[in-house]
Parts: structure tokens; C-alpha cells; sequence
DNA sequence: CCCAAGTCCTGGTTGC
DNA sequence: TGCAACCAGGACTTGG
């Protein structure tokens, strides 16, 4: 499931490979992912778009094009966006495909300089990806979860509605606190609700209460303060990880390369209901969260 | 047939 | 009682 650390992982080398490029044309576009414009008014709008900026926020990529105008795309549960030099022909899950080409005039500076949270510096620039400007990029999505929007003047309302981000947003244990306050929710359906802090999935989400020896049925109102400062670490601790693991390819994650991540080798409670923990030897238990499949040490998570 | 799970939407419940 | 905030569950999607 691309999460938080994948969309970085993609976001840096979209970063790296596009800015400065010029967008020929929309090769394929599914019409029931699109929001926000009709194919043909995309099509127009996008051709002879510069790239100035790729951020992210929480799991939704914004690409910055002049005018304004932001293409804001959102992988779903299976959505992979690929970057390759040449163009092989589609396959039947391509849902949005774009040409693209390289200016004479290589941007001052390459990276996004956003005002926002998007953004970190590339941490790797040393690392050979492209360094020819691809000419095609690829929204692949086998379910059509994903969705691509485009509009003008600012983000669109499903990214400003966010809660901030999740890794590289301003907040501390005093704003988590403030987001469980009250809550009688289970406190793993806070933590995947994008209004508070952006970019947490089943995942992460499964992991961060692992890192926090926290219970996912916990009421989420019913933390005491040691042990929202503990989610608050685990927080930026495990989102921290998946990003420096390049992402997790339990599923069907891979970057624009199709390479994996590898964080699912050093996954502690996801998908191993049934296993031995890893911190007290006892048995992770799998259930149902905010409908969505859960497991946890019932033992050491409380 | 059920399961996986991102986001949006609906309808019922809670609490001031 | 009224109303908003809150929360659970369903729709959507397709391959395993």
C-alpha cells in the first residue's frame, strides 16, 4: 500500500526527474479516476505544462505547473507511478499516461522549494536515477483506487483539508494529545484519519502502535500523557524508517524504477497475526479495527 | 464467495 | 428538544 514513506520515495524521484521538464501530451487517461476536469480539458490544460515542483502531503503528490495550476495525484491501495525513457506500449492497468521532454535550460535549482511540509532535500544525490529526463510517465493502478486531479490557484480541497503531515509536519505530543482529546474512537482509527495527521495507513499504523507498546483498541481519549508521547516517537520514528527502507512492498509497491522497498522485511506486527512478537514472545493476535484488518501483541501492547 | 484497504458518503448515536 | 460532532459501516475496485 503506498503510505506515507512510499509516496516520498516516489515524490524524490519525480522531484529529480521532472522539474525543469516540459509535458508534451496525455497519452491514455481513465476517465473514472479523474476529478476535477474532463479528459480533453486535461489534455489542453497539460500540454506545454512545465514541471516546476513535486511536494507531497500526507499520501497525495502535487506536481506544480506554471499558471498555478497543480496535477494532484493520489495512488489508492495499488497505485504505482513509473518513469521510463522509452515507451514499450501500455498494459490494461495504465490508467494515465503522460509524454514528457527535457528543457534546454536546466532549472537553476532542481529540487521543490516549497513553502510547505512536502519537501525534504533529496537525502540521496548521489544515487544514479535519471539523469536524462524521462519521456514518459506512467500511473499504473490495478484496482482504480488511485485518482488524478488537476486544478488551479491552489491545491485541491481533499489535500488543504489534510491534517498536517505525519513525517515532516510541525506538531508535536501536545497536538496529538489535542487530536485524542474526547475521543472514544479506538485510538489505531485516529491514527488513520487524515484530517489529524496526514500519511498514516493500515501499515504504518499497525507499526506505530507496535513501536509505542499501545493496544489498537485503546479508547483513543483515554492516553495519559507519558503514553501519547510514546505514539508521538513512535510516530515519527516508524514513518522515518519506511522512508529510509525506500518504502514497503508488502504488496504491490515499487518506485518509478519498479524497484521494491524494504520495509516489509522488518515488519514487527503487520500481517503476522498468529506469529511470535518479536519484543515478549508472545502471540500476535489479528482482528478488526475501524474495518481494517489489525494484528497486535495483545501481551506487551496495552 | 470473501478478502485486501484508500477515501468518500450516509445514517445512526452521543452529548452539550 | 435541537443540533453538531462523532463514529461505524458501506460503496467503490479487481485479483488472489
Amino acid at each position: 500500500m503506498p503510505e506515507l514513506p512510499e509516496v516520498e520515495t516516489v515524490r524524490r524521484q519525480l522531484a529529480r526527474s521532472l522539474v525543469g521538464c516540459i509535458i508534451t501530451g496525455v497519452e491514455r487517461v481513465e476517465p473514472s479516476m479523474l476529478l476535477g476536469v474532463t479528459p480533453a480539458t486535461l489534455a489542453e490544460e497539460l500540454a506545454g505544462a512545465r514541471v516546476l515542483g513535486v511536494c507531497r502531503r500526507g499520501k497525495f503528490l502535487l506536481v506544480k505547473l506554471h499558471d498555478e495550476a497543480y496535477l494532484t495525484l493520489h495512488l489508492g491501495m495499488t497505485g504505482q507511478i513509473l518513469l521510463t525513457a522509452t515507451c514499450t506500449g501500455w498494459g490494461p492497468h495504465d490508467r494515465f499516461v503522460l509524454t514528457l521532454s527535457s528543457e534546454a535550460e536546466p532549472q537553476p535549482d532542481g529540487g521543490p522549494q516549497d513553502d510547505e511540509d512536502h519537501s525534504e532535500p533529496c537525502a540521496h544525490p548521489g544515487r544514479e536515477e535519471h539523469k536524462e529526463a524521462p519521456a514518459v510517465l506512467v500511473f499504473r493502478d490495478i484496482r482504480k483506487f488511485g485518482r488524478v486531479e488537476f486544478g488551479r490557484g491552489a491545491p485541491p480541497a481533499r489535500v488543504t483539508r489534510l491534517g498536517r503531515d505525519a513525517w515532516v509536519g510541525e506538531w508535536g505530543p501536545e497536538y496529538v494529545a489535542a487530536c485524542l482529546h474526547g475521543r472514544r474512537a479506538p485510538i489505531k482509527a485516529v491514527l488513520l484519519d487524515q484530517r489529524h495527521l496526514a500519511g498514516i495507513g493500515n501499515i504504518y499504523a499497525d507499526e506505530i502502535l507496535f513501536a509505542a507498546s499501545l493496544s489498537p483498541l485503546r479508547e483513543a481519549g483515554g492516553l495519559n500523557e507519558e503514553e501519547v508521547e510514546r505514539l508521538a516517537v513512535a510516530i515519527r520514528e516508524r514513518l522515518t524508517e519506511g522512508v529510509r527502507a525506500r518504502g514497503c512492498s508488502i504488496s504491490d509497491f515499487v518506485d518509478t524504477q519498479e524497484r521494491p522497498g524494504t520495509y516489509q522485511e522488518v515488519l514487527q506486527a503487520y500481517g503476522r497475526g498468529g506469529e511470535p512478537c518479536a519484543r515478549c514472545n508472545g502471540t500476535l493476535q489479528r482482528t478488526v479495527v475501524a474495518g481494517r484488518g489489525t494484528s497486535y501483541c495483545p501481551a506487551c501492547q496495552r
